[in-house]
DNA sequence: TTCATAGTTCGATGCTAATCGAAGCATTAA
DNA sequence: TTAATGCTTCGATTAGCATCGAACTATGAA
């Protein structure tokens, strides 16, 4: 026996594929009930029950009562960040399930993952920063440029504010639809926010979808095309 | 099967306890044979052996051939960055491995690790040493300089014995218990068998603690406080 | 050469945990 | 009340895997 954090007893947790399906399903930000979660993660509802049991024990996921649901989210945005560290590396060292991602144009074209936009404007988003020279990426991982800064400050985005949280600013998320990496992180997240607060875009209740408006999408056009 | 990175898989690798700890031994930054990671995750060569093969497949470790050892070291900064994340859950949900009893504040005073002092007087130690210029720590590791040369010899440490030996002569190790370095490798080792040796301290038998005496302990405090 | 050390492979064992059928609660609707 | 739905508990089965002893390979030392 060792001294110090148990991470063993976590990353064991997220180690069973049933239950890395159920959380990764919970990454869209939505809760989700013990039948939904099953379905997710291929299972029945009993082996369902028992593996939401020990995520709810090790604290990775918390319940919600109500009426006859129960209603099931993350326990927190460390986890997020977990999941997205551990989808990068399953990237990197090449553990792909392949299949295609959604069949629903509109979730393909733009839908919250998490908190943040994926989808193909997502990924349109991250390449698009990239091009502008906004965002820069290397072996550490993804990072604002002097220009970025800049860029944050007169669109509208309270840096400091996002620099407060001990979540990172910028992370790469990948995308399971496009297999490319769209923008993670709290500037990510507070990119969405502004979107939707210029009312470029909203979000569609019960769905994961991010629907654009035309105009909306023009400016987002814009704005990544310089 | 669901589209997507597999993160189980990975996470799977890194929820092993023994797997685990070998990781943790490694976020040291240094490279570490097959066999200090068998001791670290305190099983036989043959089980490190076929975990470190499990490892090296999905690659979360990458090894290096010298001579007859076998380095490892982590495959890159996203696996530190995984494992750090995970002992932040591991932290705030309270997963942490603290022995508890009558001896864990001896353990958490002064242990052997390995071969070398660890736990709080092993810190010590190592800062000690640092402040009284015998040691300089840098992106390399560490390593001794003329005055600690000097004061390893009339300290009564045969540094060409341990220099003859293949094995570093002074290495960092993170201390869990203290959240920072000791001092190990054949130098670090050889500290403590002077320690025995000179009666300051005393290993207990069947336990990792090892107990100063007051006069020991006394000397010791002289000297690491210049 | 012979011996020692580092590491691996093989095989057997034993334990753990995932799985699901069946039955049991709990809540809501009629 | 009865019926239906959502979810959990119980029990049995199964499969995977961690573990280690023994034997083997490879490198270096005497």
């Amino acid at each position: 026996m060792k001294e110090g954090p148990d991470i063993a007893r976590v990353a064991a947790l997220l180690g069973d594929p049933a239950r890395a399906n159920m959380l990764t399903a919970l990454m869209s930000g939505r809760a989700l009930t013990a039948a939904e979660l099953a379905q997710e993660a291929g299972v029945t509802p009993q082996t369902a029950s028992s593996h939401l049991a020990k995520l709810e024990a090790g604290q990775i996921v918390v319940p919600r009562k109500q009426g006859r649901h129960r209603y099931f989210t993350l326990s927190g945005p460390d986890i997020v960040e977990a999941l997205e560290v551990l989808m990068g590396i399953a990237n990197r060292v090449g553990h792909n399930r392949v299949r295609t991602g959604p069949k629903d144009p509109e979730l393909r074209k733009a839908r919250v993952c998490y908190d943040h936009l994926a989808g193909d404007m997502g990924v349109a988003l991250f390449d698009g920063l990239a091009k502008r020279k906004l965002i820069e990426s290397n072996i550490n991982g993804v990072a604002l440029t002097p220009a970025g800064i800049e860029f944050a400050n007169t669109f509208g985005i309270d840096l400091d504010g996002l620099r407060a949280k001990r979540r990172p600013l910028c992370r790469e998320c990948l995308d399971w639809s496009a297999r490319q990496s769209h923008l993670a992180g709290s500037f990510g997240a507070a990119l969405l926010e502004r979107f939707y607060d210029l009312g470029w875009a909203r979000r569609i209740p019960e769905s994961r979808v991010v629907r654009f408006s035309d105009a909306g999408e023009k400016s987002f056009r814009d704005l990544i095309n310089p």
